[in-house]
Parts: structure tokens; C-alpha cells; sequence
DNA sequence: GCTCGCACAAGTGTCAACACTTTCTCCCGA
DNA sequence: TCGGGAGAAAGTGTTGACACTTGTGCGAGC
């Protein structure tokens, strides 16, 4: 069972992706086939599998004949990728929120709770990143597989700008209010409501990157799909 | 140059990917690597690369140790493309609206008309389908390239229930108009109208398919889809 | 006639080697 | 001192061969 059989192209994407997304393989550094397969204990052809995976879902750019590279961080791209979630996540929370079963919504709860505590107790960024990431996923869980996949890839890049630019001292306040809120609303079904605001919640948290990022920055894109999902939206 | 540095993987992508939307590779039908190794003159190394990113795309199911299937089709598949494609198109197109250059709006209204024609002239599938597509893809061509990457992914897809259950005696004639209609709020920079429009317009193709397909299945995530675009919407 | 095994053909996963390209390095001349 | 090449080193694209797995057909046994 060692030469022949084994499918190694998931596990390297899965572990190179981890790498790109948590930072310790830094936007713009040069990842080389060769060297991957050596730190694998494997050939170049399954890196070679792994790197046009992530090619694909564009964590890296693989010019042909040159060595791969992280892709870069922009903040269109932040614009862009948020202005996804808002469209998508918001649909899928809507149609999602009938099908919820207790044990979803108890862990809903739950992580919401733990959500606002971090906020106070002492601030560790991957297990707040964790239990962030498993609220979200969670909320979307009913959407079918295809909605859930692209949604899954957008939040996980997401996080590659929240790593790089979230201002560890300050957590959004809101945010973690909202959190609570939107696990209260999916309780009582009420997908018509959790879907606006689950929208403005992500907006949020996009402007406040984009803030940090490149104040000038006008977000047109992000404002459009926030006002497809909540409509011209006076109130507050 | 005969032997290393050629990148074949992308082309023999795009060969099988253009067999599987045609239809020319049906559903469920398999296919070997080395089977297509032979057929392109290669070894099996990029064609391994070219079924990594047609099964990432969702167009093969390559399991470990089996052969390559071709993605079947099935209702809740297509009404989950449509919905995709429903909310992520109304957003681009939205944004697109005031970056259309004259090029763009001209050549919209000659894909317009020459929907409008092909309709009622004698029919061919490809070229129709050639047309429709482009008309799509400049509808949406301004909105960024991760939003176009996606919806273009999608509108494919959607490609391969046209042509397998698309009735090809009687094409829907109200959406031949609305190509029309659609070309003319692009032309007076009217994103906020033409969005819901190309909800319904898209919605409207979808549920003629899913009639074919399957009569009985409720489309609850397209209504939600077009909910969120249109507003709870009474008119029509 | 039918089923169950079993050899064997066909197919996949992996590797090491080869052809070619890019990149680094170091040395030389201006 | 500073470019600018030539050559070495490192890297990529591809291949043919090998290890292993799945499927296939055919004959023995019931």
C-alpha cells in the first residue's frame, strides 16, 4: 500500500490553504513545487494536483514556469469577497432558517455566547477566529452543498484580510451583539429578518477592514449588495 | 520546446468541459484519464491536472481509485444554480449599470435583437446558445473578476440543462423581449430596474425548465432568490 | 441454469528521470 | 563602484514505468 493509492492532492491543498489562510505563508511569498514535495515526503505530480486547486479557488497565482505565489491582498478584492458573502450568505440564511434543527440552534447559541465573552476575556485570534468561522458556516448549513462550498471559500479568504488587518486590541462591539441577535432570530425562524441583518453584519465587518485598509476607499459594490439584501434601508 | 514547458492542462480542460456543456459527454458517462491521455497525445500527468479543475467546477466526480463520471443533473441542482445565479447577476449587473461603455451597450443590442430573430428564423441550438451566453456575460462584465469568474461558472452549468431539456420547438417568447427590455435600462443606466428584471428573467427560464424536468418540485430557494432581488414583489 | 471465484485486463496513484526555463551568482570590464 | 553577461543552480512541464485497485469475463461447482 505505499507506492501506488494514496490521493495526496487533498491533504497538501488542505494543509497549504490552512497555511495561506492563517498567514504563516505570507501574501506575495514564493511557494515552490520542488520544496513542498520534499517537506511532503512525496513527488511533484500530487503537489502539482494541490497547487492548481488553489490556483483555482485563487489563494495562489501559478504563471507557468515560474514559481507559485500567495496571492496578493487588495482591498477590491475585500470589497469584492464580502460583497459575495452579503449576497450569498444572506440567501442562504433565508431559505435556511425553516430547516434548523434544536441541536443547530443550541450550538448557535452557544457560539454566539462564546463570541461575546472572548470579546471581554483574554484575546486568543485563532480560537475566537474558530468559533467565528463555525457561527457562520452554521448559519448557512441549509443552503445545499453548492451554495455552501462557494460560501465556505469566500469566508475562509475573508479571513486571510481579517488575520492581516483586524486591530486584535478592538474587537467590533456590534459585532459580537449582532452574533446573539442573529442566533435569537434563527431560533424563532425568522429568516426574513436574520437575513438583513446578517448582511449589515458582515457589511460591518467589511468596512471596518476597509477602514484599516485604505480609508479612502469607497465601497460601492459592498453598499449595492447590502441594499439588494435589506432594501434602500432608512432606518438605521 | 518539444518535451518539458507546454501547460497543457488548461486546454484539455477546456476540451472536456466544452464536451460535457454540449452534451457530446452525457451525464453520468465515464471517462479515463488514460483514455484521454491517448486522445490529446499526452501522458496522463496533465490530464490528471485538467480532472482535479473539471471536479473542482462540479462537472466530473472523480473518486479515489475509480474512473472520472460526468456530473449528472438533477432539479434541486439546477433550481440552486438559477438562485446563484439570481442573486450574484442582479448585483453585478446593478454595479456594472454606470460602467457600460457605448461598445458594450451597441453590442447588447445587437445580441438583443439577434435573440429576438433567431427565434422565430429557423433554429439552431449552438448558435442561440453562443448568442445568449454572450448577452449574459456582458450583461455582467463590469462587476469585478472573482464575481465574473463565478457567475460564468455557474451560467455554464446552468448551459447543460438547456440543452438537455430546453423544449427546442417553442422558446420562452417573453424572454426573448426582455433581452430587449434588458438592453435598453443598461443604455439609460438603469441598474436599480434592470436588476429585478434579470431576477425574473432568470427565474422565468428556470422554472420553464424545472416545469420539463420535474412538474411537482416547489422552487422555494429561486422565490426566496428572486425575493431578496425584487422585493416581495405583487405585481405580475 | 445460476452463482461464486479467480485470473487477467484496464485503470488509477505515484515516482524518478529528462527536457526546458527562470533565477541566482559571481566575475569581469567599463 | 557598478552593470552586464556567462554559467551554474534551482525550478517547472512532461513522460514512461511501476505499485496497487477495480472491473470483467469465464469456467467450476452446485
Amino acid at each position: 500500500m505505499s507506492r501506488g493509492s494514496r490521493d495526496y492532492a487533498p491533504v497538501i491543498r488542505d494543509h497549504l490553504r490552512s497555511d495561506i489562510l492563517s498567514g504563516s505563508l505570507l501574501p506575495g511569498s514564493q511557494i515552490s513545487q520542488a520544496q513542498v514535495a520534499i517537506e511532503f515526503g512525496v513527488s511533484r505530480g500530487p503537489v502539482r494536483e494541490a497547487f492548481r486547486l488553489l490556483e483555482r479557488d485563487g489563494l495562489i497565482d501559478a504563471r507557468v514556469n515560474h514559481r507559485a505565489r500567495v496571492t496578493r491582498l487588495s482591498v477590491d478584492d475585500l470589497e469584492h469577497l464580502y460583497a459575495l458573502r452579503v449576497v450569498n450568505e444572506s440567501l442562504a440564511l433565508a431559505v435556511s432558517a425553516p430547516s434548523f434543527t434544536n441541536d443547530d440552534l443550541d450550538e448557535l447559541e452557544v457560539l454566539a455566547h462564546e463570541l461575546g465573552q472572548t470579546r471581554t476575556a483574554s484575546f486568543v485570534f485563532d480560537e475566537w477566529e474558530e468559533v467565528h468561522q463555525r457561527f457562520h458556516t452554521l448559519l448557512v448549513s441549509h443552503g445545499g452543498s453548492r451554495m455552501v462550498d462557494s460560501v465556505a471559500g469566500w469566508a475562509a479568504h475573508t479571513q486571510r484580510y481579517r488575520r492581516a488587518y483586524a486591530d486584535e486590541g478592538r474587537r467590533l462591539p456590534e459585532g459580537a451583539a449582532e452574533h446573539a441577535v442573529l442566533a435569537r432570530l434563527c431560533r424563532d425562524r425568522d429568516g426574513e429578518r436574520a437575513a438583513p441583518l446578517l448582511a449589515q453584519h458582515l457589511s460591518r465587518a467589511a468596512l471596518t477592514l476597509i477602514a484599516q485598509m485604505a480609508p479612502a476607499h469607497d465601497p460601492l459594490l459592498l453598499s449595492a449588495a447590502v441594499r439588494q439584501v435589506a432594501g434602500p434601508d432608512d432606518r438605521r
